[in-house]
DNA sequence: TTGCTCCTCACGTCACGTGAGGTGGC
DNA sequence: TTGCTCCTCACGTCACGTGAGGTGGC
């Protein structure tokens, strides 16, 4: 068994748009961003061509774009050695044979992902202060009326 | 002591904004639109001038917007009423003497308190599943950095 | 050969940002 | 009277949406 790896199962742009719900439009401008490689890879007829791995990085970016709330600019500068990650992802499932250099991309994905949970974090107490507001609010309403017709079931 | 109501201390755009952490220009583009009154209560020299409950309000909107995602138009759909719900607020708030007519104010308050606390659950759930997958790259990235150097004290 | 998806312009839109030029309150 | 904030256009920008017109793969 020479290398079985399954076969990449290459995708074209609607498809990548599907899996990770949005639009092509969307991909081919995070392409002109800088965003995505894309442009790298072409297939006959210059189709664009993806892999699993571009489904992955793709849905990361518009998750901290969407749910974190980044502009795409904040994602460049997050993600700047983004392009060279994907480098050295490629290079790391190759198999690369340097130990201190695995240990090197292995720390700095770990470094990125902390800082992505932070961010993910500080959202996710926004949206808690947020709902402790709502529920202040419906409780208040809540004992307006009770008080107002006495208390009812629900 | 006939009706010593403490000052509404009308504020100006300025510093509706600072207090909610937004700009001048998002508050007459929401009143441009629809969303605020703001238009309605001017003093001299056409200054607008807002209350307290603008406060409330308007940062019930942003938050939508910002920690929720929903669009502006979204947010005329959802707070329709709104402006119909100021006036009963309003209303309510001077002391509306019919009982029937508060339970209904009320009870739609309370209405639509709950539709904002679960859209608000939603966007929670949607961020704990991104949580979680970043979690789970960074426990991959942790084995594989443990499998190749050994354990080290993070 | 017929659809279907893809391609590149290029203009439109949503939610504001940013001056331009001027008037009014403390 | 001097700043400071406010006002109304109006053009610019960011993150795409939406055809227009054409070529390529199954």
């Amino acid at each position: 068994m020479s290398r079985a790896v399954a076969a990449p199962a290459a995708l074209r742009i609607g498809e990548l748009a599907r899996r990770v719900g949005t639009t092509p439009r969307t991909i081919r401008y995070y392409e002109e961003l800088g965003l995505l490689p894309g442009g790298a890879a072409r297939r006959a007829g210059g189709h664009r061509s993806y892999t699993e791995d571009d489904v992955t990085h793709l849905a990361e970016l518009l998750h901290m774009r969407e749910l974190v709330g980044l502009s795409l600019e904040e994602l460049r500068g997050m993600t700047g050695a983004e392009q060279a990650r994907a480098v050295l992802r490629a290079e790391f499932e190759a198999g690369v044979p340097d130990r201190e250099r695995r240990r090197e991309i292995l720390t700095e994905a770990i470094g990125h992902l902390d800082l992505q949970l932070a961010l993910v974090a500080r959202r996710q107490a926004q949206l808690r202060s947020f709902a402790d507001d709502l529920r202040r609010h419906r409780s208040r309403a809540r004992r307006l009326l009770d008080a107002d017709g006495g208390p009812r079931a629900d």
